[in-house]
DNA sequence: ACCTGAACACCGTTCAAGT
DNA sequence: ACCTGAACACCGTTCAAGT
């Protein structure tokens, strides 16, 4: 049947292949990798299937579905299984792994931020985060609000820093809030204007090392409600 | 000048305001209350100031800056004075105000992720914040640092669950996620499996009750690390 | 059932031309 | 300097018509 649609006469491309939620998906992830998640639309990815955009809807509900799809293939990438150090360095490596996947591509943790992620490599995260935070000696409803406080502080930080990581004009965003703490008026803003720098001080893995701690020692300080 | 624009023979609308970019970022603010920042575009506020777009990029740089300005407007309604009770009461009441302004317009919440935030009213409440942090016994950087984490895990979550909270299918979401750790197989997902809907367990008011503890109590208990 | 082209209903931003 | 209409270069999604 498909010897119309594919003459051995013409074969300057090879066989368009059938179209597949796996096919489609790849292709995603390809255009993201090489151009980023902003550059995959619909459009965009039907030209590189080689079909109209149409097509694809038989496949993906929508484009939202299509961004969760693309998230939870990165995060493939995430490196669940250190063995090196404590359950707590251990923990803080799968975090840490977790953060420099999503900050490959930053406009990804907001997809993450906004989806409600269930994809099986975010889960493969979560568990073997869970199973570290009950080793540490957490309850398990404890090691359930934990975890996921400490994704949304990954994927928050993610999103928030990584944008601006490679924006042209990062740099001057950053010394426009130096400026307007220099700046900031005593009268209005007493608190800011007494710490001043040290609102913006330390290095970003700095900062980061510190939430980790915080929410951790948090955790482990602060009795859990009763779940319901 | 103006005879030939608003001759006296048509005057069905009021006579046509010059555009600034305080009328402009009023006009802004009444759409996204109306209707919502999803339908805060260039071309539709244009029409509500009887111009064309282009006229806009006087007095606005881009749509993100736009964006910027409304949210900062809106965080005028931050209730930054609460004198009852702690310090911690006191800072648990503002960031209850924050997030309530937020929820009110989840779209804003992850504007307030991505842009750097530097508005007057943003960082009126980010002063009163660091006012009760210091107040609490945190030191100055340690003050900065908790205060950084606090609005980002408010704004998180806003972003998070503001975004399900008016969306047509929000139960049906809930529903596929409680309906996955149900179906989580224990070979791959043992601690998910064994935690179940714990995962999902009590009420957001109480998840973020404990949020907010965590942070707090992580902070008092944790070192600041040197600045630089 | 799957695939398509065309259409619908939009976007943000730029720019030459006017005043 | 400010304002405009028109154009540029796109979007996501739907739908009737084909196979």
């Amino acid at each position: 049947m498909s010897a119309r649609r594919t003459p051995v006469s013409r074969r300057e491309r090879p066989a368009k292949p059938a179209l597949s939620r796996e096919g489609i998906v790849a292709a995603a992830v390809a255009i993201t990798r090489s151009e980023g998640l902003d550059r995959l639309t619909m459009r965009r990815l039907a030209k590189e299937l080689d079909t109209g955009a149409a097509s694809l809807y038989v496949y993906v509900a929508d484009i939202e579905e299509l961004h969760a799809a693309v998230l939870d293939d990165f995060l493939s990438e995430v490196e669940i299984g250190s063995t090196e150090g404590d359950w707590r360095e251990r923990l803080r490596a799968l975090l840490d792994s977790y953060r420099a996947v999503l900050f490959e591509q930053p406009s990804l943790a907001r997809v993450a931020l906004v989806t409600r992620m269930s994809g099986p490599r975010y889960l493969r995260a979560v568990d073997a985060a869970l199973g570290l935070l009950v080793e540490g000696g957490l309850s398990e409803y404890g090691a359930a609000l934990a975890v996921d406080q400490l994704f949304l502080q990954a994927t928050a930080s993610a999103a928030e820093h990584g944008t601006r990581a490679r924006m042209p004009d990062a740099d001057r965003q950053h010394e426009d809030l130096v400026a307007e703490i220099d700046a900031a008026p005593a009268e209005e803003y007493p608190h800011i204007a007494r710490i001043g720098r040290l609102l913006v001080a330390g290095t970003p893995s700095g900062r980061t090392k510190w939430s980790f701690d915080v929410i951790l020692n948090g955790a482990l300080a602060t009795p859990s409600p009763e779940p319901e």
